[in-house]
DNA sequence: TGCGCTAATGCAAATATTTTGCGTTAAGGC
DNA sequence: GCCTTAACGCAAAATATTTGCATTAGCGCA
């Protein structure tokens, strides 16, 4: 959405609706279990009509992916321990925690459920690779050796959504064997 | 479903009916954009009641499950090339191809998407574990060196999926990479 | 500040879907 | 061959989605 179009400035009429919608979707996901979960349910807490909902977002899947991306953005930058291993190790363990719990999992799939917005999986890990790059440029500043960040990618965060997703989530001690085994190649 | 219901034998009714549901779905799957498969145009096709759908499968999500859990599963065992790296090796090859494609991707959301069913994720990387059990029993057998099976799914199977649901499909090389990744190990 | 323009929203009717109760049917056990 | 039971079809009801039209809010501009 280009900036001349009225309603995408913060504070507009459209930046309320979709900041009430969002807060509907997270409310209600908070409390039920997930049947009562319905376009219609978010609208009436949204003070809003369906209809506005399904123009905006097309159906519930691409509203559910719409506040996944947001939730699953980090807060921050990733935590300095002093060495780069220490950081991508920090930060791996409590991205594993986050992508383990049941609330990281339901975002992931509602980020890959939604069939239209295909590009919001490549957002979801771009928010990654931002992360590691910051560890990496720390690392670099202080001519420490760091790993490519795709291969931080293949070898650590892959396994953590792959277990999360598919298996069980990793267990830290699995989590931090991971980031060992960035380290002992070559 | 214990043996002893009436319609979960083969050649049954119930079963008449579950392979004409799969084969429309899959009918329809391969015609028309996505935008066509509901379940009424389902149950339509497979001359069937769209309550009877709801009744066994719940809702579309599951049935989509329920049929790409049955497509996803690898017609035999891993070909046989002499070594089991070569093995390996031609086995994440042809794996990371089916699940770069498009279908593959369908394949893996519906699995996840299913909210009942939460096994499926899981039923679904025993069969990849199956596939590479096999690569290494026949190793064993052999006495040659294999890495553990679970490595192997972090190493090798946790980047192709990752990748192909996340990122970019990875290459052929990258794959072959991966692999000697886990070989290059200690 | 006030005026005009546009996109977004509300409302309500139309359409499509999902759910449910009830009668019927098909398959297996005896 | 009869009995039992789970699955199915049918149709009505409930719910969700789509759509046309009127209204409104916000923005640019004078």
């Amino acid at each position: 959405m280009s900036s001349s179009q009225a309603g995408s400035r913060p504070g507009g009429r459209s930046a309320r609706v979709q900041a009430a919608v969002h807060a509907a979707v997270k409310s209600l996901q908070a409390e039920a279990g997930r049947g009562e979960l319905t376009v219609p349910a978010v609208a009436e807490r949204a003070k809003v009509t369906p209809s506005t909902i399904y123009r905006r977002w097309g159906d519930l899947a691409s509203l559910l992916a719409d506040v996944a991306v947001e939730r699953i953005r980090p807060d921050g930058p990733p935590a300095e321990t002093g060495s780069a291993k220490g950081d991508l190790s920090a930060w791996a363990e409590q991205y594993a925690e986050e992508m383990s719990s049941s609330v990281g999992q339901e975002l992931m799939r509602d980020i890959l459920a939604a069939r239209s917005q295909a590009d919001n999986p490549a957002r979801c890990c771009n928010l990654v690779r931002a992360q590691i790059d910051i560890i990496g440029e720390r690392a670099k500043a202080c001519n420490e050796v760091f790993p490519d960040t795709e291969t931080v990618l293949d070898v650590v965060v892959a396994p953590i959504v792959y277990r999360s997703l598919f298996v069980d989530p990793p267990s830290a001690e699995h989590v931090q064997a991971l980031v060992e085994r960035l380290w002992a190649e070559r």
